[in-house]
RNA sequence: GCCGGGUUAGCUCAGUGGCAGAGCAGUGGACUGAAAAUCCACGUGUCCGCAGUUCGAUUCUGCGAUCCGGCA
């Protein structure tokens, strides 16, 4: 006796493959519901440069400002919300992004602990201690996030010794799984690389037109530099500018190399999942729903 | 036609009579609470061509090619 689970799809590709333009149509096309998994087009007031499309309906778009601290946890919680929700109503969820933390917490069932409390003096503190001794001390009280990640890598080391030392994910549930309840088909678009490239410089111009600065600088007036929205491609490179420190030229320069630079770290995330069926028109994809759905 | 300057990595250029370099661009990888973040790794190319000097020439000399200025 075979017990079927509900579906749904997944559609993934670095940035500027056409994921939004696919996903307009493709929820046309199955009236579809589409949660998009990106970690900044999460945040309001950033609208240019994160190429929100908003001529059509997508979730966990402009969901906070940009001072709220949001993590993968915040996105799993909200995503599997929605995905449970639209099951419920029968409608297919198509979750659309290029962020491959988000889309594999959500999809793969990452095992992630509520965190309660937080400390920022913790992570102050932290911060000054340099990472080789981070490293010692991570081995010492979570030998098993120690030996996951780069004893260079301050950051990472960080927060897994704030987890660590607050308890907020006992050791054992690091790399832990729990399978989702649905069934997923997850599409990836396959692109050629400078044909990609080309296209992101001419975005990129046409985002700097359409008054990418005059965005940051409104968001610059309102908060502060330093806030984590705005390590976001682009708006810390036109901050730089803003803040006299280098042209604008300079500024555009840098935001396409650093986008390529991006576009290489997505592809690595998904280029070796053996569950992405790649395809190269939208067509194919939409075929690919159809046997998915019907299977 | 004459006079000068150039020709070295995809681009801009540095450099040396003894295994060829930098910046930018490019490429591969890691990833469970900042993830568009953070971190790691990757440089053989007729040093324009031919001949000469030399133990040895990308480097010095000659001739040629070519580009850029200036003067005609």
């Amino acid at each position: 006796m075979l017990v079927t689970k509900p579906k749904i799809v997944a559609l993934v590709g670095p940035t500027g493959s056409g994921k939004t333009e696919w996903a307009k149509k493709l929820a046309q096309k199955f009236g579809a519901k589409i949660i998009s998994a990106d970690s900044r087009q999460i945040y309001k007031e950033m609208d240019i440069g994160t190429g929100k499309d908003k001529s059509f309906k997508q979730d966990l778009i402009d969901i906070v400002r940009p001072t709220k601290k949001f993590s993968v946890w915040d996105f799993q919680r909200l995503a599997n919300g929605l995905i449970n929700r639209y099951l419920n109503m029968k409608n297919l969820p198509i979750l659309v992004g290029g962020t491959g933390l988000y889309l594999y917490a959500v999809l793969y069932g990452y095992v992630i602990p509520n965190l309660k409390e937080e400390s920022e003096k913790l992570r102050e503190k932290l911060a000054k201690i340099d990472s080789r001794k981070l490293y010692d001390q991570l081995k010492k009280v979570d030998s098993r996030a120690a030996a996951n990640i780069d004893p260079r890598n301050k950051r990472r080391l960080i927060r897994a010794l704030e987890i660590s030392l607050l308890n907020l994910r006992p050791s054992e549930s690091l790399g832990k799984k729990k399978r989702p309840p649905y069934k997923a088909l997850i599409i990836g678009i396959k692109t050629d690389r400078q044909t990609l490239y080309a296209k992101i410089d001419a975005r990129i111009d046409r985002m700097i037109k359409n008054g990418w600065v005059e965005e940051a600088r409104n968001l610059l007036e309102k908060y502060r530099a330093d806030l984590p929205a705005f390590s976001t491609i682009g708006y810390k490179e036109i901050i730089d500018y803003l803040k006299g420190r280098i042209t604008l030229k300079e500024a555009i320069k840098k935001i396409k190399a650093n986008t390529h630079d991006y576009v290489r770290r997505q592809e690595t995330w998904f280029r070796k999942n053996k569950d992405i069926k790649w395809v190269e028109k939208y067509e194919e994809a939409e075929k690919l729903i159809k046997k998915f759905l019907n299977s």
